[in-house]
DNA sequence: AAATACCCTAGTAAATTAATAGACTTTATT
DNA sequence: AATAAAGTCTATTAATTTACTAGGGTATTT
């Protein structure tokens, strides 16, 4: 399950690629519009900042606006900056894998061939669409 | 991801399913084995067994037992019961269904079209799954 | 100088997770 | 009948995560 933070997060973003156009978007207006709280919201747009995704400006006129063009934002980049992993299990995660602790040959490892299997097909849809398809 | 517990779960079962024969096995031996906490996998086996998935026998040469044939246990069951939904949003599950409360439409809207896709991906593999292949 | 709007630190209530403790019941064996 | 084995039930709990909220700080524009 994804957390409401992802979601806000994406649905944040959908609403800015939607809008298009270079402007900076207030963090109050997406609030508003997608009814985020928007304290919330801020620590997610934050977030996406420091992760490259967003631009931002102080001072009145500003706001935030998007860095990169839709198309070149996967859906799976984003869920990995808000959410982390994508896959089911620790040790079959690409980008956070952690060692699994009670089994002694991940190698063997029945359950974690099959969570590949899941991983693999997850991706497949993720990483193969865009902000661009969301909007 | 997935919890510990159906982690464990899928574990315990999965060793049962390997072991085969029809004799009670012991908790503690599943515990052992598997490295998982055996007050823990009680709770474990107690929930698959009012699902449905074991029986049990009390006393001395007691222990659980699988009630089904492992080709006909699919995984994603399993993981409903231990987890809960499969889905990524509450809005798409089709067996944990929860009304949206921020979107306004749900047949319009982008972001739960995507999860279906993701969802039906991960059934696709899940659903095709039983404890005999992890066997 | 004043208003605007993002930035930062801190805290917190509620829910979930991953157990643990201990008494109770049922069953098989001696 | 006594005993030991083995699942069952109730209660509790520590740690973590989630989903926020409060309030002030800083940069920018007018």
């Amino acid at each position: 399950m994804l957390s409401k933070k992802t979601k806000y997060g994406l649905k944040a973003l959908t609403y800015m690629a939607k809008k298009g156009g270079n402007e900076p978007i207030l963090i109050s207006e997406i609030s508003e519009k997608e009814n985020i709280s928007k304290k919330f919201l801020e620590i997610i747009l934050l977030q996406l900042k420091n992760a490259g995704f967003l631009g931002s400006k102080k001072g009145k006129g500003g706001g935030y606006y998007l860095i990169k063009s839709p198309e070149k934002i996967t859906v799976a980049a984003l869920i990995r900056i808000l959410e982390g992993p994508i896959a089911m299990l620790p040790c079959v995660s690409l980008n956070f894998y952690e060692k699994c602790d009670d089994c002694p040959d991940e190698e063997t490892c029945s359950l974690s061939r099959l969570m590949i299997e899941v991983r693999d097909s997850t991706l497949q849809v993720l990483e193969n669409k865009t902000l661009a398809d969301l909007t």
